[in-house]
DNA sequence: ACCACTACTGCAAGTCGTTCGCAATAAAAT
DNA sequence: ATTTTATTGCGAACGACTTGCAGTAGTGGT
């Protein structure tokens, strides 16, 4: 889906910071924090304001087109994403890639034949060190 | 293990804030924020200063006498504990709970033999519905 | 029980990331 | 083009947490 699409849809005005931001966001390789999304919007254009980007990640998470992670220190944003997946975090060099695990899924079915908890949301996430740090160790 | 023995271990002093704080944590039955430790805090005594209950905090977690969990919109905190956890974030009332699962224990294994991360902690956070909010709406 | 040492505290000021109010700007409907 | 009003940039405000510092109070030695 395209940023236009899902801005008037939703009846909202596609404007350079958002563009900006969608573009961050999704030339992005792995999560970004809000400081490092403001720089790197900065980068393509230092006349946006960082209140702009915060808005624009605020309305977007309220879209579902992105979603926000408090995982590690500080909370992270990536492109909405369905699929059941597991954040890593690398305790070493700080990176978080994902990881499918068909975990997730017996989790969510577990859970909804105890009939103690509706699950609505599973976020799993696994500190420890990346295969890249562990051979250069 | 008492405070007293956790502390003289790493030389370190049984102060009033600090008794306090593991008072705090060890009588609650759910996670705490740091606002509201330093409210419980306040009120055995209001002479203690947020900002001990701050560094308290922070010792603790050194020492892991406590963890610190950044599950929803603020970070919470409890007495340490081993075991593998599933944390279960209620969405309408907003309490926290436990679950065992033997998810966790099997996540840990598949990363480990999968060679490509070394797991160390690992964090299982559910939001949704508690069987209380469910049964009352 | 007292003293000496210094870790720890309370306080107040400072920092940092994020939010807010408002006048100016620019999407988009007519 | 013109009008409407959502959105922006700006700066001030905010809240949570941290820090520097002088005073206080644990703790180990006597």
């Amino acid at each position: 889906m395209t940023l236009e699409t899902a801005l008037r849809r939703s009846d909202h005005r596609v404007t350079r910071p958002r563009q900006l931001v969608w573009d961050v966001l999704h030339g992005a390789s792995a999560h970004l924090s809000a400081a490092e999304i403001v720089d790197a919007v900065h980068e393509l254009d230092p006349g946006v304001n960082s209140s702009s980007v915060y808005r624009t990640l605020g309305l977007f998470a309220e879209l579902n087109l992105v979603r926000e992670s408090r995982l590690g220190e500080t909370s992270t944003w990536e492109p909405a994403h369905e699929d059941a997946v597991i954040h890593l975090i690398c305790s070493e060099c700080g990176t978080t890639s994902h990881h499918d695990a068909a975990v997730v899924d017996t989790l969510r079915t577990q859970l909804e034949r105890s009939g103690s908890f509706e699950p609505h949301s599973i976020d799993v996430t696994v500190t420890g060190r990346c295969a890249h740090c562990a051979a250069n160790s």
